[in-house]
DNA sequence: CGGAACATGTAAATAGTTACATGATTAC
DNA sequence: GTAATCATGTAACTATTTACATGTTCCG
């Protein structure tokens, strides 16, 4: 079994779902913890049932096109509540933001400054999309967030690492940003014999 | 050009470097925001190359096998500058350990707080590790850390990207794993009959 | 009429992981 | 002798992304 089989079983042992609504999802309320195409969807969906871990039931609409709505069986069931709790294989992270910040000894300071004022702004927007969601959980769904039980407690658990993380990346961005405002362009290693024709119109580098 | 190629360029801005120890960067020190295994690293450097990105020279060892290494080339590293300061695309994140809070409410609460409990426990050691390293650095390296143009002060940056992150995980690890203690198991059937004796007749909603 | 949302798939390409394969030297 | 580290590659497989492919209904 897949991560990404997990992820689907997660959606559909809340409700069942047709591969379109299940890609829906993927890309909005648990896009930002795990994300994938409809490509990738339908042929998991498929091997899934293939394993007896769904089954569907095609669903005729008179104003749409048919859909098959998977329902998650008590073998997928099973399945994922064992797989919760094992721990996840540790694989290693791509960020490519702070790659970028590996090498950004070598840029010039103020286009440095622009990203990275640029991306905390929108971490800041996102982090400000979650605390409107967490407010409203809190009044919406009081009742249900000291329960562990429910699946609105584990909604608002992954808002709240959501929540985190952003506010972890506008804070670094921010910093950044402001440590590499009016640096000159890259020293350290003066490697400059160019002289290419690569220079972007409008936008002159320092050098010359 | 790949993201993993402008990993390796990043390393090799800093210092040629053989294969071998371009695998090694990518498990160690640059190893917490990028990863690749040797299998990938030898091809890579082959299309950089290539591309004339790299240039690579035999070095003969007598107590050891002889080294092919690599030297960013001018064109490589102003590839690299190039790339610096562009926005990295946004790409669906992948975070099996948020995923599996997604689905906690379907666990038993003391398998759920036991999971998160070491997972919290692991970024602590990790966050230490980086705390140790940032009082190194910031020692050793006093002059470096307001010069934005030194590989120094990039490594720090990427330093303190590591311990909000670490930071981030471990406050989630530990409230997540302190709500869920006690829980009893989900809703839908029972599993195994562990010898648990904790066992109550919560027979409850479906997912909504 | 045209574009967006609904609805489901396959194909081709790229990226990444795991396994296969070899061989030297050092330290126990 | 045997495990660990150094050193470099290829092959097979899995996962992911991007493109191809089709057809409906709703709204303006």
């Amino acid at each position: 079994m897949t991560t990404l089989g997990f992820a689907i079983l997660g959606l559909l042992a809340r409700e069942s779902l047709s591969g379109y609504d299940v890609t829906q999802r993927m890309k909005g309320r648990v896009g930002f913890f795990w994300g994938a195409g409809h490509s990738q969807v339908y042929p998991e969906l498929a091997r899934l049932e293939g394993g007896g871990f769904v089954a569907h039931s095609v669903v005729e609409q008179r104003e749409r096109p048919d859909k098959k709505v998977y329902e998650i069986t008590a073998a997928g069931l099973d399945a994922l509540k064992e797989w919760v709790t094992q721990p996840p294989p540790r694989k290693p992270p791509k960020d490519e933001l702070t790659l970028k910040a590996y090498s950004v000894w070598l840029a010039d300071g103020e286009d440095a400054a622009r990203l990275f004022r640029e991306e905390g702004r929108r971490y800041e927007e996102q982090l400000a999309r979650y605390e409107e969601i967490r407010a409203w959980m809190e009044e919406e769904w009081a009742e249900h967030l000291g329960r562990p039980e429910t699946p609105q407690f584990a909604s608002y658990a992954t808002l709240r690492r959501g929540i985190l993380y952003e506010q972890g990346n506008a804070e670094w961005c921010r910093w950044l940003a402001g440590a590499v405002e009016g640096k000159p362009e890259g020293a350290g290693k003066p490697k400059r014999a160019k002289k290419k024709g690569k220079e972007k119109k409008g936008k002159k580098k320092k050098g010359a």
